[in-house]
DNA sequence: ACAATACTAAAGTCAAAGAAAGTCAATCGG
DNA sequence: CCGATTGACTTTCTTTGACTTTAGTATTGT
């Protein structure tokens, strides 16, 4: 068996236990399964990426840490993930308002999260000399990532 | 744990209770924490900096001290000082979560709306082919707007 | 007594060492 | 050939210590 999958099981069975957030050292995990600590980086980029449903984040110097996070889950969440699905990689401002609206009335977001996404994705938010094509690609990005925080509300 | 992260906390907590401002020893801070005194200089610079809501003033010689303070402003002023002054034309993503948690610890913010713009502004939303230079600019046109946003709540 | 000087007790600065994690190109193995 | 593995090198954050600066206190000369 690889080391790689090892140590992606390995991280997937501290992850399904308890919480949906693990912490761990690189150099600690890398001596553990024998292996470069630079493997962890690789597991990492090929195992628990974004598009995964996995978020890291780490910090080196004394006392570095790797956290890894699981972002996609069941229920309510599911909803979250079709909505972004219907994002594709452009929304226009209309559209994006209109997804907002739903998400408001539907009970997903509640008022005041609808109103901080209306602002960030309103055209002064995004007045900067950029082609339209890019900044619907940026409303896309910025949707789609709010709507993931807020999906990942429920149980962070 | 990085003692760092336990001066940092320690003086948190003598924050936190009673009032807005503590006055210490260097000195017997690093005895109690056992580390070099200078160590104390680096948690105040890193963690206790003007930006992140702190003042400090210090005085050498026999009987020193240096004294914290937490900067309290009221919610409209410290908006409108954010909107103008402290975040520019551009603004790292790092400036922005900090900005974003004072506006959630200083109450100017509630959880959700601080959640929403933390989204818009990680570097998860801005994932799109653009120089950082542009990044930065949108980040800080972003936060404004959603500032903005806030602010406009309140009393409109 | 008073001012200048010396002594001592702080805090400040800065650079070097240490401790992690990140990157990437080369290699390995099925 | 392609994903897996490694290791040298880089970057970032922390910790330490030697040296500097400043403030209060004691001493000393007039």
């Amino acid at each position: 068996m690889r080391i790689s999958d090892s140590i992606e099981q390995f991280i997937k069975d501290m992850l399904g236990e308890d919480s949906p957030e693990v912490e761990l050292k690189r150099n600690e995990l890398a001596e553990y399964f024998g292996c470069a600590p630079s493997q962890i980086n690789y597991v990492l980029a090929t195992r628990f990426s974004p598009s995964q449903g996995y978020l890291t984040e780490s910090r080196r110097g004394g006392g570095g840490y790797i956290r890894i996070v699981r972002v996609v889950e069941t229920g309510p969440q599911k909803m979250a993930y079709l909505v972004r699905d219907r994002i594709g990689d452009q929304l226009s401002e209309e559209e994006a308002q209109r997804i907002i609206a739903h998400l408001k009335d539907s009970g997903m977001a509640n008022p005041e999260e609808a109103g901080m996404m209306s602002a960030a994705l309103s055209a002064r938010a995004l007045a900067v000399p950029l082609s339209p094509e890019m900044k619907a690609a940026l409303r896309a990005r910025i949707l789609k990532t709010m709507i993931l925080a807020l999906a990942n509300k429920g149980n962070g």
